[in-house]
DNA sequence: TTAATAAAGGACAATTTTATCCGATTTATA
DNA sequence: TATAAATCGGATAAAATTGTCCTTTATTAA
């Protein structure tokens, strides 16, 4: 609702990647896919778009598969693949859908909607792939169901 | 990038309209299309939803249109605009698109999310269209563009 | 009572998003 | 060097959302 479903997929398998990475294990797709619960081709194509961005590192052949450097954990911040796979239309549309919108010509809603967002940035800013990996790690969370 | 497309239309009618009631005006669906800078048939269609949930009223036949009661533009709160519109999965879904994520099986964002759709949902539910309308009258916001 | 006006509603079309399939490319290892 | 395992990339399909068109229904006013 907030993001695609590209996006979401997206979210989990940098996850997922950053915990086996964490354990030295490269992974493939079709596992990414088993443990995230997402159709393996869509989830093939989001990983490309990760890769390109260098969200996450991709090997080919056999032995090959995804992974994401231990530095890159604390690096590579939530909004980053979100802008990566949905763009920045999260930062800088308008609420009601409005093509110019802002301080001096507000919609009816900008103000509040500003308030919003501001936090959702800050949010996303905030939250490092090892952040969320650990929590999975600790089995505080969880990527299925 | 929040709300559907039908509901950023949805809203911006709604408050197209309270604003003309406040005059003691009628509208009809060209006119609000065209005041809103929305597709006229598409924006018919979630008039009737808006309608079939008494959020505005229709009155078919000459002279007839759309409007919305004095009472209802205070009762009447942006939740239920977007609730009647695009379901309540706004409120309910989880971030990363789990089916079962709650605080005792949470996704790895789900303690970070429920700040900010807490702060969403209170925002929707205190918006009156009296207040949104008010605003437009006064010249402070603006519904095109 | 008739003509004109406006919403209601059903069927259909276009676009976007989500998802699948398959051949090409890279690479490790036997 | 041959084979198999893995990603890459292009084409296509399915589903959901957005958007259009046209007929029916209700209602006003001449």
């Amino acid at each position: 609702m907030m993001f695609s479903k590209a996006c979401e997929y997206g979210i989990r398998a940098a996850v997922y990647i950053a915990l086996q990475s964490l354990e030295g294990r490269r992974v493939s797709v079709t596992e990414i896919a088993e443990e995230i619960d997402s159709p393996v081709a869509f989830t093939a194509k989001i990983l490309q778009q990760l890769n390109r961005n260098k969200i996450v590192h991709s090997v080919k052949g056999p032995t090959g598969g995804f992974e994401i450097e231990r530095e890159d954990m604390d690096s590579v911040k939530l909004n980053m693949i979100v802008k990566a796979i949905d763009g920045d239309q999260i930062y800088k549309g308008c609420g009601l859908g409005l093509k110019e919108c802002n301080a001096l010509q507000p919609c009816p809603l900008h103000d509040k909607f500003v308030d919003i967002r501001t936090n959702l940035k800050k949010m996303l800013q905030n939250t490092s792939l090892y952040e969320l990996a650990m929590g999975l790690e600790v089995g505080l969370t969880y990527l299925k169901r």
